[in-house]
DNA sequence: AGCCTTCGGAGATACGTTTCTCCAAGAGTG
DNA sequence: CACTCTTGGAGAAACGTATCTCCGAAGGCT
């Protein structure tokens, strides 16, 4: 038994046996009580500096280490994020699957650590049990589908919601998604602006909202360019289905001599279906796929893609939900969370608010009729140093 | 204020305005003490299956959600496993940086899921605060360093520690790894085989146990076999540091005519740089590397990888640990944790017991001189489908 | 009839903090 | 001297659960 449980004169049956030292351990041992080695050890209360030193010294003497569990009971603040990829097909996670997650949820681990939060990676399906027993602050929801029972289900408890992708119908806290609309425009006019003459897109069956804003937004153009439309669409999370497709694709009667594939692998898909064809790139055919992978600058040709920047989503993402989460209203300092608690913020408020981050094109080869100038150190022969 | 908590008796001055509904006011609803409540829901005690369904029907009603604060509190356990990859460079993670621990960390994720854990990813600096105010179960270490600070912390303060990597001299109660050695020789006697005389190595400065014992292994075969060392050593968290270092050792003088990768970027280095030498792969130059990357299937040529297999690894890593949280001994059922805690458990019984996995080499056209029979599909003419 | 066992459940305590409230003693002030 | 104000700190009440202990009642057995 510790002196100091000893003294402190609680267990006088139960006899602590090797467990860790608590608040009251360092309490007893400082001479102290123990609102003063809270207060000292959190900065927080009115004690002249001596004492805060030497409570602390006694703490760190004794290993003292506050219990997470309790504190999280007490302020009701667990330091812990949700972090929530839909599942596609069987697999738990498409975690990590694509570069766009992997480096979304890079920089939000990172951005949330920086502010002090760690991030726990959860699946989107509610039935795991693991839901539950978590003590979360927030959840930021990767692609949430529409009427998504969970998202729901955690916004009307109370846990501010923030997605990766404007939600359809689910009430969130805040949203940030790109401008698919404008990257899609964008890419179109870059193609035609290359001598292309009919466009075509690699797109999927799902009904997500990149899907779907990104399809809609080419029919439009198509529609006011009066060009006819020229698409495939396969099941985006089955990567054979991708190679099939853009086979299919060029393979089409009415060709199209550019394409946009909207999906990661859909450029090695149709390079590689142009080459079964004998089509040249970008001489008989334009090329531009969405895609945050590297892989596309070494291709041959080099492949331009569409990076939807999903460092900036992922830190953008974080740090609204902890905006909403401390009640920090932008900046002004106004605790509007604790005037108006997430449940009551949307009645008749309208929409929550949503940010549209920019998208970047990086031009390659591949969408360049006059293809660049690139930089090829010569060859040197063996023995050079 | 809640009809409950009025006649629960609590709070009788301040009014619980819109909380959560807590047990208590489960408790009042169906007319039952806490205990029964509690009991009822976690299939614990003895009742009869109508109060028990009853209670269930009550708590749903009210859309009880137990707090996993006070649980984790109560109960000591918080469902929580922490996700620690040591840093490299600047860069606060390599999470998801290589395919190795993007792979890794999704096996990890899922199979903690499975068993009705969370994982929380984490630095492995501790000086960030967030360690201590995570209530963590145990903790998955990705390749600790020597002597490293944060795992005998851990591990002093009694949290399960396993890790993927071979320890040097931190106690962890348990770790996985790969047979790095037999993997080398393997690859080794893979390209001999394929009539390879003089074989580099490219490998890393960084002193961890992954690059010490394939080097090393690397540097024995060449002692047995008399062949003298012919390698090149570069930071290997620095890419463009491998192009330089690939180019380098094919830029020697006693250039070798196969070369071993150790880091996942090799193949396409080397390949990069034989092409400038206008080395033929692999009529002039073999080539293997290690890599979870699909890119080398595809490349020209194919090149023959190693797998360490990370998705085995991640879900042995954590399995062992949440065993260990458990206390299972490998299914005997026997309480270990609870008789010898883990600061006691190595005293006396030398190193923790760790378990070697094995891994798999991918075998494609680079490390052939006889190129294996490719199935390439005819070019199709377009219109056929 | 008396005793033992099982059933169904209530009471109370402990988990380890944070924080609200309050108090004693000294210091300044009229 | 009587008073207020500030300083430094103590006490105790939560936070919401799990679980240990105990108890009455009903039935079974000798």
């Amino acid at each position: 038994m510790t002196a100091a449980a000893n003294q402190s004169g609680r267990r006088p049956t139960t006899s602590r046996r090797l467990e860790r030292a608590g608040i009251r351990d360092v309490a007893a041992a400082a001479g102290v009580s123990i609102t003063t080695v809270s207060d000292a050890l959190n900065g927080k209360g009115r004690l002249p500096d001596e004492t805060r030193s030497r409570v602390r010294e006694v703490a760190e003497r004794l290993g003292y280490r506050p219990s997470a569990a309790a504190r999280t009971l007490r302020t009701g603040r667990s330091g812990l994020i949700g972090l929530t990829v839909t599942t596609y097909g069987e697999e738990p996670f498409t975690f990590t699957e694509f570069a766009y997650f992997a480096e979304m949820a890079r920089a939000a681990t990172s951005a949330a650590l920086g502010r002090g939060y760690a991030l726990v990676v959860l699946p989107a399906s509610s039935r795991h049990d693991v839901w539950g027993n978590i003590a979360l602050d927030g959840t930021v929801v990767i692609d949430p589908p529409d009427q998504d029972p969970l998202v729901s289900e955690l916004y009307r408890s109370g846990v501010p919601v923030v997605s990766d992708g404007k939600p359809g119908n689910c009430p969130v806290t805040a949203w940030v998604d790109n401008d698919h609309e404008a990257a899609v425009l964008g890419i179109l006019d870059h193609l035609s602006e290359a001598g292309a003459r009919r466009i075509g897109l690699l797109t999927g069956t799902s009904t997500d909202t990149y899907t779907r804003l990104s399809t809609e937004a080419y029919l439009g153009w198509c529609a006011k360019v009066g060009q006819e439309p020229v698409y495939e669409t396969y099941p985006a999370h089955d990567p054979a289905a991708g190679a099939v497709a853009a086979d299919r694709l060029l393979a089409r009667p009415d060709r199209p001599d550019a394409v946009y594939g909207l999906f990661d692998p859909n450029g090695t898909d149709l390079l590689a279906a142009a080459r079964r064809y004998g089509l040249r790139v970008p001489e008989d055919l334009l090329l531009v796929c969405c895609s945050e992978s590297d892989v596309y600058a070494t291709t041959e040709p080099p492949i331009t893609t569409l990076s939807l920047k999903p460092r900036k989503i992922g830190t953008t993402v974080v740090n609204l939900l902890i905006d909403a989460i401390e009640g920090v209203d932008s900046g002004t300092g106004v605790d509007i969370a604790r005037l108006f608690p997430p449940r009551f913020r949307t009645a008749g408020t309208g929409p929550p608010p949503g940010t549209l981050m920019p998208t970047e094109l990086i031009v390659r080869a591949s969408s360049q009729r006059r293809s660049p100038r690139t930089t090829v150190s010569p060859p040197r022969p063996p023995g050079e140093v």
